[in-house]
DNA sequence: GTCTATATATTGATAGAC
DNA sequence: GTCTATCAATATATAGAC
């Protein structure tokens, strides 16, 4: 892959930052939108900020540790739009399990990072605190959600929320994989279809 | 990532094949069921066969045409498995689009290929027509499932197909990404969920 | 705290021997 | 058709100068 222009190193031309671990953070998720989880890299996001390879392992230890930091921030600020989504969908539980799903597919779109990044397998090894408080909280909320859209056997709860997940990230994957580009799809068409069909499948029958 | 034990590369142990294409292919989906599109690259499946890392480029000009054979195979191949679990699910259509989702999340968790490399961004430019002609059929047979599952204007159909995709994907996607595993779910279990979820969205209601 | 420079690994891909 | 050898990129990460 051919390095974006914007990253094109130029020695003389660096700075320094007041806070660089929230810009490497900040970064990290500009990448992860542009080119997703699996084409990360700490020297790439380096690249864009113009500054050494070697700098952002002053505050890092390395690669999985600011991938924590980032997941742990998307971990936060999905729950805080899930949240402002339902609040702002009214006061039917199914309106507001739909508006959920998206706003999990406008965020994970648009930030490049959702449960994959917030659950990814090499992140979990490093038992980091503030990411699993992060990602209980999440899971919590959605939870919520769905227990309020209907009386169900705890098993049926859990398993609305499961299909919210796999709806919405399904959707925001393949959309970000370039699945629907063809079908010229816009990323509101593409939250709008996660979110009827996680309406339906809350929607007690 | 530390390379696996199987494919170190020991000069002096190599070997011929009688069809290395086939085997390239047969390799690469090993490769992509353990680690994913992402970490495929064709020195790794190079090693596993024991030869040399240019040999493959004798077969296939670079690494997106090997792809591109490795996704038509995909799409055929998985047409047929959604082709006998309908044949085997009965008469019911709703059975047999059901039948279809925990098909295909089976086959992209076991081959680890799916819609994500059949229709992977790099490989439309090459404009393949084997390819092409295979994802074709594949969605015409889903749309023919998704049709037999009742009367629905022809836009509702088109998003019933659309949801038995992403929640298959979703779900086969989450699952190689480890998700799951803490919840301790088979590959079973995950196609039963992907198959009832699917079910209920076709149920006219 | 950031830089320069470096060590090491892996990748995609090619040239030329056999 | 396969090998050896090699090149240019790119990655992670570290040592030591400033």
């Amino acid at each position: 892959m051919a390095a974006d222009t914007t990253d094109n190193q130029r020695p003389g031309r660096r700075y320094h930052h007041g806070d660089l671990p929230a810009a490497l953070i900040r970064t990290s998720f500009e990448l992860l939108a542009e080119h997703g989880l699996a084409a990360f890299s700490v020297a790439q996001v380096a690249r864009r900020l113009d500054i050494s390879t070697a700098a952002p392992y002053r505050h890092f230890s390395d690669r999985s540790h600011l991938l924590a930091a980032v997941a742990t921030t998307a971990a936060r600020e999905l729950a805080d739009a899930i949240r402002t989504a339902a609040a702002g969908a009214g006061a039917d539980p199914v309106d507001r399990f739909a508006a959920a799903a998206a706003a999990y597919v406008r965020f994970a779109v648009s930030r490049g990072a959702g449960f994959n990044v917030i659950y990814a397998a090499g992140l979990q090894e490093l038992h980091d605190q503030a990411l699993a408080d992060a990602g209980r909280q999440l899971m919590d909320l959605l939870i919520a959600l769905a227990e309020d859209t209907g009386e169900r056997p705890k098993r049926d709860r859990l398993r609305l929320v499961e299909n919210l997940i796999v709806l919405a990230h399904g959707y925001a994957t393949l959309y970000h994989d370039g699945f629907f580009a063809r079908g010229r799809y816009s990323l509101d068409d593409i939250a709008a279809r996660a979110s009827q069909a996680s309406r339906e499948l809350a929607t007690p029958r």
